[in-house]
DNA sequence: CTATGTTTATGGTCAC
DNA sequence: GTGACCATAAACATAG
């Protein structure tokens, strides 16, 4: 089967069609964004930073909630989620950009009325987007250029409670983007795939009191920097849980048993992995930070040089057995210590402390929270009091003041769209197929 | 029964 | 070319 384009179409006036959604439009990348990502077409370094520890304390208020409900209702279970008011909060933070405008001009296309991927009357977004402004279009069915991990991975650092249940991630992922509308068999079984298939998602059981189906689905604390690329179409490095690994590696080999993890004794595979991780301090000292829960600024390279490559391991070693029978509130807690910590520090610290080998260095000069497509950018950093202040407008009923639907209003209100940008449209480059 | 979760398989893209 | 990563499909199990 061919596969889907993961890279926007770079013509703006392309009708080319995606394989798996004969009426999706593809979407473009103007040249000064891709060179903005000091990237080529074919080498996906393009998408910001590190999605964990940036700091994205906040919201991003699901958009055009009430019209994704009608295909699919949510679930029952409790509002662990992210806020649920109807209009995207937006984001007053300066850090903002192209990102959300993008998907902001997603749902500003559906309030223009372009929901329906099969309309192909005179006023579909396709006729539309011929008729208007030269380099101007509706990307509404457009894929979004996030892998799935990816787009889990925003859903979760967005709910206050770094952790939803399976259906709040759809409904995520269907309020930011229009595309995921559709044919959502397909996409939701990937969800799930990647959810139990990838170690950097971990559950948590539901507790009595908060009763329902299905866990939540947390970060793993660890997985911090599967992004540090910058790429949200690819991670760089897969993250692996070692307990996990520990564990598939005895069911592949009869001769372990999948109990041996639990146990106080140590299987050889188990002892290799802790020399190994000994010898590579530069992933404890990924995760020395939110172990600590130092701010990474504030723990400089002769701090990280003092402390051994035992203690850390085991700093590391109960830091990692410890989360697995974490309560909700231990967990989430812990989480948000991660995610309090600003992206620019743990950027440096990644990168300046010593031994971290693994990760490739960014350009001189490159910030991957300067990134147009940075998920720093899409997800806003406000405060949850912030948050709770623009839930309340919206409940007070200020959105509904408005003629204007509240996609327009997150839109207008941020500006600087490099999908819409007349400017940044004015040559093309290539595509890529996935 | 349906939603949720796990696992295996297959094929594509990309970096090295 | 190879391995890592990713998307997708599908079979199957289980919980509510």
């Amino acid at each position: 089967m061919l596969t889907q384009k993961l890279y926007p179409d770079v013509n703006p006036m392309s009708t080319s069609t995606n394989a798996m959604s004969p009426m999706t439009p593809t979407y473009s990348m103007n040249s000064m964004a891709m060179a903005q990502m000091n990237c080529s077409p074919q080498a996906p370094t393009m998408f910001g930073s590190t999605m964990l520890n940036t700091g994205m304390s906040g919201s991003i208020a699901p958009m055009n909630r009430i019209q994704s409900r009608m295909d699919q209702p949510m679930n029952d279970g409790p509002q662990l989620g992210y806020t649920t008011i109807g209009s995207p909060i937006s984001n007053m933070n300066a850090c903002m950009g192209a990102t959300m405008s993008s998907i902001n001009n997603y749902n500003a296309s559906i309030g223009r009325g372009d929901l329906g991927g099969g309309d192909t009357s005179p006023n579909s977004a396709l006729q539309r987007a011929r008729s208007d402004k030269p380099y101007r279009r509706s990307y509404t069915h457009a894929k979004p250029p996030y892998s799935y991990i990816s787009l889990i991975t925003m859903a979760i650092q967005n709910s206050p409670q770094k952790m939803l249940t399976l259906s709040e991630i759809y409904q995520f992922i269907m309020d930011l983007f229009p595309f995921y509308r559709q044919n959502q068999q397909r996409w939701q079984n990937s969800i799930r795939h990647s959810l139990s298939f990838n170690d950097c998602f971990i559950k948590v059981p539901r507790t009595p009191d908060k009763p329902g189906k299905g866990s939540f689905w947390s970060l793993h604390p660890e997985s911090g920097n599967m992004f540090e690329n910058g790429c949200y179409l690819r991670r760089q490095k897969r993250f692996k849980d070692d307990k996990k690994e520990v564990v598939r590696s005895s069911h592949k080999s009869p001769s372990h048993s999948a109990d041996s993890s639990s146990s106080g004794k140590k299987t050889p595979l188990q002892h290799n992995d802790d020399l190994a991780k000994a010898h590579h301090l530069d992933k404890v000292n990924d995760n020395l930070g939110p172990m600590l829960n130092l701010h990474p600024s504030k723990l400089d390279v002769d701090q990280m040089n003092i402390l051994n490559a035992n203690e850390l391991h085991n700093m590391q070693q109960h830091h990692h057995h410890h989360h697995q029978n974490m309560t909700h509130e231990e967990l989430s807690a812990m989480i948000n210590r991660n995610s309090h910590l600003a992206l620019t520090d743990h950027h440096n610290m990644l990168h300046h402390a010593p031994m971290n080998h693994h990760l490739k260095q960014e350009p001189n000069g490159y910030t991957p929270s300067n990134h147009p497509f940075s998920i720093t950018r899409l997800l806003p950093t406000e405060s949850k009091s912030d948050i709770k202040m623009y839930a309340d407008m919206q409940y007070a009923g200020y959105n509904t003041l408005s003629p204007l639907p509240n996609s327009i209003h997150s839109h207008t209100s941020l500006g600087n769209d490099y999908y819409n940008s007349p400017s940044l449209y004015h040559s093309s480059t290539g595509t890529t197929s996935l």
